[in-house]
DNA sequence: CGCACACTTGAGTCGGCTCAACCCTCGTGG
DNA sequence: CCACGAGGGTTGAGCCGACTCAAGTGTGCG
């Protein structure tokens, strides 16, 4: 474990080299490096930086400069936007996998921070470009994956529209546990790594709705509320109230 | 104007060659063609057939497949998500210059349907996916506009998460001028080629909402409410109101 | 004229918000 | 060991704004 410079909060960052390689990387296969040969992962690899954040610490921040791109090897992260007034709205929950910065912008459009311990696989946005500029089956990956992300966008702005704090909560409990199976997770528990609050943020509700659905929900048996997440007992009845 | 085999409502569809080509095309240098040299263009004009619908008419249908792209030349689109149970969310609105399927989908996620006249340059998807595989600055070009798209995604999530409908009213015409701002289009009234219902199923609104607040808006004199738009009197009001 | 269609306006209802109290867990320190 | 406080979560009472339902007003067109 290095010490270079860091983040202004030099509490929740970490740098480290890659220890087994991205040959024995846990999101070799479903992330963007998937479209990749061996020959150009060890270009990548040599690229990249394993980076800590401890719970809370902060990825990057909405408007500042797009320095990096990162690709999550552990954890959970939340996605969010801040109004000039001090409302914010999660656009959304990146896990294992997922890749920050798809878009390769000049500045963020959004802030991520880390919900738990979370590794991430950082890349020099400038050398990464370069990268992305030599190898158009990378680019002609990362625009799949972008269009993948306008999908779920709009599967999002549907929900938002859509009223019923029921349906909001079922579908993203649903969601959520779609996206997990896509990476091979598909336990009866959904784990919850954000709270409360991040999900009425999410939904478009206040945390008292989020709250009461989920109890609801739970008096029904048709989830069951355990530390960090909820088990789900009735997937029928659940999928009958997301739609 | 040619009359070869057309979409299954003949009515609302004529092809034809292109008139003046690609160089005196209007939205040349506003859309992804910005991105080619002329003899880009050319190879790209001779992939492209224009494409005439009239209104009401359908482009592509949700879930279908997807034969082609689409350049809209002139008019405005509506595009919209059916959930089975009949309700709709509008996702947006397509304007002149506007890039139909840029995330090269293998099915349409969504319904395109013309709300007025609207003229498009059509392109076989097959073809223009082999141009963009010989073109890297053009698979560049396509994907800074979907990293674009998604950030419109995010404020339009940002807007159906934030309550108030004279909030979400005003940010939609502001938004709505700023696109045709970006498109050179700065009268002070604003066109709306969309009908109420449209706007409601985009603001997560019912038509009456919709109708109510704009005409709130007219007698407070923050706009003027006009046959087929509204003329914006009070810009820094409506921005008060909008964020 | 009469119909169709888009839009407007009104009255009453209801779901989710607001405000406020309460519960529980966990970590800290006496 | 227990007291304490902080933070996340839950629960309750009342209110308010957007929805629902229903009727009315245009405007264009055959």
């Amino acid at each position: 474990m290095s010490s270079e410079t860091c983040a202004p909060d030099g509490r929740s960052c970490r740098h480290g080299r890659s220890e087994g390689g991205c040959a024995e990387c846990k999101v070799r296969f479903i992330s963007v490096c998937a479209a990749l040969t061996s020959d150009e992962l060890a270009e990548l690899e040599s690229l990249s930086r394993h980076v800590v954040h401890d719970p809370r610490g902060t990825l990057f921040t909405q408007d500042e400069e797009a320095s990096a791109v990162y690709n999550i090897t552990e954890g959970s992260v939340r996605l969010l936007r801040l109004l000039p007034d001090g409302r914010r709205h999660v656009m959304g929950f990146a896990l294992v996998g997922d890749f920050l910065g798809l878009a390769l912008p000049e500045r963020h459009t959004i802030t991520a921070e880390a919900l738990s311990p979370v590794t991430v696989c950082r890349f020099e946005r400038r050398a990464f470009q370069d990268l992305v500029a030599r190898k158009p089956h990378l680019l002609q990956r990362l625009h799949e994956r972008a269009g993948y992300e306008l999908g779920l966008a709009q599967d999002q702005m549907l929900l938002l529209g859509r009223r019923g704090a029921e349906e909001k909560v079922a579908s993203f409990l649903l969601t959520l546990r779609g996206r997990y199976a896509r990476i091979g997770l598909t336990s009866v528990t959904l784990e919850l790594p954000m709270g409360r609050q991040d999900i009425a943020d999410h939904l478009g509700l206040t945390i008292e709705t989020v709250s009461r659905t989920l109890t609801r929900l739970d008096r029904e048996k048709v989830i069951l509320i355990v530390p960090g997440g909820v088990r789900l007992l009735d997937l029928p009845r659940l999928e009958h109230l997301g739609g």
